[in-house]
DNA sequence: GGATGTGAATGTCTTCACAGCT
DNA sequence: AGCTGTGAAGACATTCACATCC
């Protein structure tokens, strides 16, 4: 049960258990593969495959029932615990992360917030004091972050991973527009805003005809 | 030489395009398809196939002439012009986007900023007036767009693009936590925090004990 | 009858390995 | 000798199609 997934399943079923909670707020029971696929834009034999790694929680005939799959999805995406989550950084990106609605509730609690500029260091954020940067080594080694947001600059990014890496962090979400390294253990995330928009560019540049 | 090429080799390129551009920077005149995979964390025969789709660029036993191959990725990726781009919703990803360093510098002109919040219509920010999101639909006929970034809450998502849409954008970056759908001339890029975080939820849930 | 679960077929992307320039 | 460019092989992901069960 527990194969290689491929990013781009777990990505979808993220995708399905929020269509799920939606259907679960209009009050529906139960939900089918061909309905998944629909709203997620894919095929139902690509949902069925999805959810096939993972266990079988449909009834032929009937399709899943939607609480129940919740629960489900919920588990295999580690969900149904807390996450302790620091950002690194108090800029624009770490403020809006910070203050995402939903974030919290689907069990990230952001629990600290670093800076190396002396005219952050010491604000309030909402409920959260900006710290300094400094401690962010010896602060790991004992809060036992789950997850570390680095939003830094580029130039920083790799050592402040370095820092969370050598305090033991297993998961980190990088917004730098850098490629950070870390050993095979730790889990990196890159989200590039540039890429992203590079992206569109290409495909404008490109277009059919 | 216009063939059907994959999204993650596009991405790449733009890696590539990144990396040549800080090896210019300390002076590098050739550079191999080792040393660009090294930097982007693949190998050098993917570097190599990535930019065979799209021509011959280097000189066997030598490897890449730096700022020739920049200027070639440049043109690949349609950075070599501006490109128009306006923000509907002007909450702390808009902001974080627009006075994001080097998306100017990389082509993407941020024109306008749109809002639906009377309180925040008619406010400036840096040199641009946020303004009302029902002037959208004929401000785009008017200034044509070529990029649109939506970030506004769920809800409303769809209806922008319906909006934007309709007015002639053929390419949007969507920041909201909902799918969106659009007519397969026009091409969407989805950023969705929380799938990007919950991926990394199950790699820790997962990881091989 | 209706919708799942899944081997098999197909399609797509990556890696290999080597011929061919410089 | 060194490093690119590229068919061919291999790995991986998606789609098909149907037996299976409610």
């Amino acid at each position: 049960m527990v194969k290689r997934v491929a990013d781009s399943t777990v990505r979808r079923l993220s995708l399905y258990l929020s269509f799920l909670e939606e259907l679960s707020g209009s009050g529906a029971a139960t939900v089918s593969s061909d309905v998944l696929a629909r709203l997620g834009g894919t095929t139902s034999a690509q949902v069925r495959k999805d959810l096939s790694f993972f266990g079988s929680f449909g009834k032929r005939g009937l399709g899943y029932a939607v609480p129940e799959l919740i629960e489900s999805l919920r588990d295999i995406l580690g969900l149904r615990r807390e996450w302790k989550v620091c950002i690194v950084g108090a800029g624009k990106i770490g403020v809006a992360l910070a203050r995402y609605p939903g974030f919290a509730e689907k069990g990230f609690h952001v629990v600290a917030v670093y800076d190396a500029d002396p005219k952050k260091i010491g604000t309030q954020w909402d409920s959260l004091l900006v710290r300094d940067v400094a401690t962010l080594s010896s602060d790991t080694n004992r809060e036992h972050y789950d997850i570390a947001v680095i939003a830094v600059p580029a130039e920083a990014a790799q050592n402040v991973a370095d820092i969370l890496v050598e305090a033991g962090v297993k998961a980190i979400m990088n917004f730098a527009p850098s490629q950070i390294s870390v050993p095979p253990d730790v889990v990196v995330r890159t989200v590039n805003m540039a890429l992203e928009f590079e992206g569109l560019s290409y495909a404008l540049a490109h277009r059919t005809k």
